[in-house]
DNA sequence: GCTATGA
DNA sequence: TCATAGCAACGCAGG
DNA sequence: CCTGCG
């Protein structure tokens, strides 16, 4: 059978297509055609808080089950209608950074199997300041989603208590991210020096039940890694909405609050199950995105002088 | 998934 | 003509 | 210094 390529018209684009049955999740039996569909189903929500941002991506074109690879340079061949950021990198090394703000955008990423995206935490307006504060929340091997739930709780509490509020979203693996949106303020160093002193109050609370230790070794195997590190130039974490490439085809999904303490399942947000989803519930990240506060008050809180535009040493 | 490369 | 390599990245902490 | 980590 000799190869199929089809051009296709997505919202205007013109672009190639094939091998629309090959199956990237084995298992599933979700094919390329299932997840460029998916991808245009959910563009609406998916778009907004793609846009602007330089994204990173793991392809996989041998399915979820093979291995795959980063990207972040437009490889030769991107369509000319595909919106690209050029960076220069500490190295001096020359990155074109793919940015989506069109249907066709993601179309094209499906047919490159790029199965993750990740956004920046800041845009190309301002590339050095976050609009995201970033908790990767991370169960050990005998630590539950639940005990995960617990600690986002306790990140929201402290969170609350420095007048800020965090949005929680399933990773679409075994744990959770917290989410709260600034004002593009601040550099990522005291972005960064915020996040490790929040994170520092949430483990001294509940020392046995989370770690903020990277080494895994060194990690009770039944704590939940609360990780902030996340929080840098060029660093990421999966797009809301976005599929990751094991079993079930799960999704990064927003959650309410109230939805975590009732003990949602997140198993239950998969590419076959998002977009219902989206059309009953509609966009919860929008709420989010509409939420953004200066960080400085917060910061004062922690110690964290901000007029230096870097952290300072803790006075003790 | 696709291009650039070197044989 | 064909097979294959490349496709990111880097600071930070612990040892 | 090297290595693991995300």
């Amino acid at each position: 059978m000799a190869e199929e390529r089809l051009r296709v018209q997505v919202a205007g684009r013109e672009l190639e297509v094939s091998h629309l049955d090959r199956v990237l999740w084995p298992g599933d039996g979700l094919t390329k055609a299932d997840f460029i569909g998916y991808l245009l189903q959910v563009a609406p929500y998916l778009l907004p808080h793609l846009r602007d941002r330089p994204l990173v991506c793991t392809r996989y074109p041998d399915g979820a089950g093979a291995p795959g690879f980063y990207q972040k340079d437009a490889p030769a061949g991107t369509p000319p209608w595909v919106r690209t950021w050029p960076h220069r990198t500490r190295e001096g090394r020359r990155i074109r950074f793919i940015l989506a703000d069109e249907p066709a955008t993601l179309a094209w990423l499906g047919q490159q199997a790029a199965i993750e995206i990740h956004p920046w935490l800041s845009t190309i307006h301002h590339p050095h300041r976050p609009d995201w504060v970033v908790f990767d929340l991370d169960p050990g091997p005998r630590a539950t989603f639940a005990m995960a739930v617990e600690v986002a709780l306790l990140v929201r509490q402290v969170l609350a208590a420095l007048e800020l509020e965090g949005y929680p979203k399933t990773s679409g693996a075994t744990g959770l991210h917290v989410f709260v949106p600034i004002l593009p303020e601040h550099p990522y160093p005291v972005v960064t020096e915020f996040a490790r002193r929040l994170a520092g109050v949430v483990e001294r609370l509940r020392p046995a039940l989370v770690t903020t230790v990277r080494a895994v070794a060194q990690r009770p195997p039944s704590s939940v890694y609360l990780d902030f590190l996340q929080n840098g130039l060029g660093k990421t974490l999966v797009t809301v909405y976005g599929p990751r490439p094991r079993p079930g085809a799960p999704v990064s999904m927003p959650v309410t609050w109230d939805e975590l303490e009732r003990g949602v399942d997140p198993g239950t947000f998969t590419l076959r199950t998002a977009p219902a989803r989206l059309q009953q519930v509609g966009d919860l990240w929008a709420l989010a995105e509409a939420g953004r506060r200066s960080l400085t008050p917060a910061c004062r809180r922690l110690g964290l002088d901000v007029a230096a535009g870097r952290p300072l040493p803790s006075p003790v």
